[in-house]
Formats: C-alpha cells, structure tokens, sequence
DNA sequence: GCGATTTGCCTAAGCCTGTTAGGCAAATCC
DNA sequence: GGATTTGCCTAACAGGCTTAGGCAAATCGC
C-alpha cells in the first residue's frame, strides 16, 4: 500500500483550496480524506481534530492575507498606502472567498494574539502615519478602516450589492476617496 | 402521553433563544428538540429542514432589527437619525448576538427579497435624505454606512477591539460623528 | 544489506446530527 | 360518541467526528 504522504502542512493547505471551491463551512474532514484518498481516520495523525483544521485554514489564511497587504503597501504612502491597501484586502477576499472566510474564524484569544492578525493591526496603522493621528483618534481610525474593509467585502461577497445596478467598484473608490478625506480633515495639530 | 404544543414560530423563536445562549452555529433540530424534550422527528412535522430553522431564525432577526431600527430613528433626522440608528444596530447585536449573527446568514436571492432586510436598505437610504445627496453617491454611501455599522459590529463581536485599552464606545462615537462630517461634505448641490 | 524501530495509513467501533417512513394516540369535528 | 385530522413517536439509515489498536512501509543503526 503507498503512502498518500500526508503533513499537517499539505492538509491545510489542501483545506484551503476547498474551502475557495465549496464554502469555509464546508470543509470537513471527510471531504479532506476524499481529497487525498484516504481514509478519515487517517488525518488525525496529523490534526487534533476538526476545529484544529478550521483554526489551521484560518491562520494560514491571515498569514497569507498579511503577505499580500504588505506587499501592496510597500513603498506607498497617504492615500496611494490607503487604495493599494483596500485593493489588496478586497481582491483576496474575491480571489480567495473560502479563505477570507476562514479568516474571519472566532479565535481563541492566545492563538489571535500568535497570529498575523496582529500583522494587520499593524498595517493599518502604519497607513495612518500618512495622516498625522495621534492617540486616541490613531486607535479609532484604526478600528474604523477595519470596520469599512470588513464590512464592505462581507456584504459584496454574501450578495448584499446585488439589488441595485450601481457598480460595486464605483462604490469601492467613492468610499476610499470619501476616507481619505476624512483623514485628512481628521489630522491632530 | 401530553403533547408538546409544537409551531413553526415557537421553534423559530427558541431557536433564536438558543443562538442567542450558545451561538447560532450551535443551533441544531437536535438542541432544539431537547430544548422542548421531544423527539428530533418530530420536529420536522413544523420544519422542512435544519437550513429551513436557520433561514427562519435568519428571517425572524431580520425583522426584529428593522423593527428596532425603524423605532429609532423615527422622528429624528441628520446626525441625531444616524446616531439613533448607529446605536439601535450595536445595540441590538450586542443584546442578541446569535440573532445578529444569524441575521447575516446568505439567504439566496427570492427570500432575500421578501425578507426585511428590503427594509433596512430603505431606512438606511431615508438617513440619507437629511443630507442631499444625490444618484449614485446615495447608493455609495448607503453602501458605505451598511460597511461600517456591520464591519464595526462583527468585528467587535469577536473580539478584534480587545487588544486595545481604547474604549468601543469612545471608537463608536468619533466613527459615527467622522461619517456624519463625511456625508455633510458629501452634499451634491 | 538486514534486523529493529518508527511512522503512516488502515479497520473497527461508538457517538452525534440530519432526514425519511410509517404508527398510534390525542385533539377536533360532526 | 364515532370519524378524521393532527402531533408526536419509534425505527432505520446516511453522513461526519473521534478514539483505539493493528499491520506494513519507511527509516535507522550496524
């Protein structure tokens, strides 16, 4: 009998790619096994459990989602940082639907502070650097580009921009001109 | 042997209880047939499936969210309307976050349609009249402001703001005034 | 090269959730 | 009070998750 070869490493990212093709939600181990061949029992050699697999997609997930932010911010700044930032974010969201999704799993705290959501914490806030915010308002800006970017790709992707005929990337662009704005006007002395 | 009093709005609203206690992901025929200590079975005399319970609890939060929100801005217009239904909406998810979570549930477009989610677009548009703000940026901005009310509301839901000592409510507020400066420059003449 | 050890995948079995089919008794209708 | 409808039940099956223990392939030490 030949071996399938499997690693931790290789599942989750198997998981990933089926999480891009049926739904986060429907990632299980099962179809995992299918994937690979293999029976299911097989995968807990390689994962604790269920949960463990979903956690394993989300950081990879954020891992790779921080890769590319950071990549696209590189070298920018003000609001060209601001557009290429909410670019990078959306385009992996419809790239990669499952992931994002994925990414957006309730972690238990230790993990999240382990993992690269901390990255983007971070970005975000070196983007306001080009706005001259200071603490407090830096931490509320913060909270609300986030809020903006979640928000918008969550409601896109679940189909909540569908009623109406208006195209989504005009929106996209009036929103990041409207936030650049109001972080200009919002700049602390 | 007495019998339980089983109706598809009683297992509707137990089960938005149950999301509510445990978190809509958790909410099964299962849990809710031990919640009324009958058989799974019976339960689907009232319910088509489990999707068709989750589609329910879905529509069900809908509802009660438009009907808060509506009570909100009521009487109210510009910044006071949009505070009023900034609030209604955090409040809401905080009181009831199975129901919220639930509320966000993809429904595929004909429900969509019929559900109250219909009103939630007007009512978000109805904050914009106190604005003037014209074809297409009303949409952007409606748009805009279904972002940041959710993406805010999620996001604090899962604890992303708990790495931070700044207050939420402090970040709701200075979010809530930057979008009513934002939209008051926004005025198409 | 070959025996000993480790590793990887397997079978088996138990539990939970979801779903359908068919039965019996309680409620309701005349 | 008998006939009909309705409501909940038992039974059975299909997955999915998880653990325990086994056998064979890969790898290590010589």
């Amino acid at each position: 009998m030949v071996r399938a070869g499997l690693t931790t490493e290789r599942l989750i990212r198997a998981g990933a790619e089926l999480a891009d093709e049926v739904g986060f939600d429907q990632v299980t181990v099962s179809a995992l096994a299918r994937r690979f061949g293999v029976k299911v029992a097989s995968l807990y050699s390689h994962l604790k459990s269920s949960q463990d697999l979903k956690t394993g997609i989300a950081l990879f997930a954020l891992e790779e989602l921080a890769d590319r932010v950071a990549d696209a911010v590189a070298g920018r700044a003000g609001k060209d940082a601001l557009a290429a930032f909410a670019a990078a974010y959306r385009d992996y969201a419809r790239e990669h639907p499952g992931r994002y999704d994925a990414a957006r799993l309730r972690l238990d705290p230790e993990t999240a502070a382990a993992s690269a959501g901390v990255r983007h914490a971070q970005m975000t806030r070196a983007i306001l650097r080009g706005y001259d915010i200071a603490e407090p308002d830096q931490t509320h800006a913060v909270r609300m580009l986030g809020s903006v970017f979640h928000g918008y790709v969550s409601l896109e992707m679940s189909g909540g921009f569908s009623h109406t005929a208006v195209d989504p990337e005009q929106s996209w662009s009036w929103i990041v001109d409207s936030l650049d704005t109001l972080l200009r006007n919002r700049t602390t002395p």
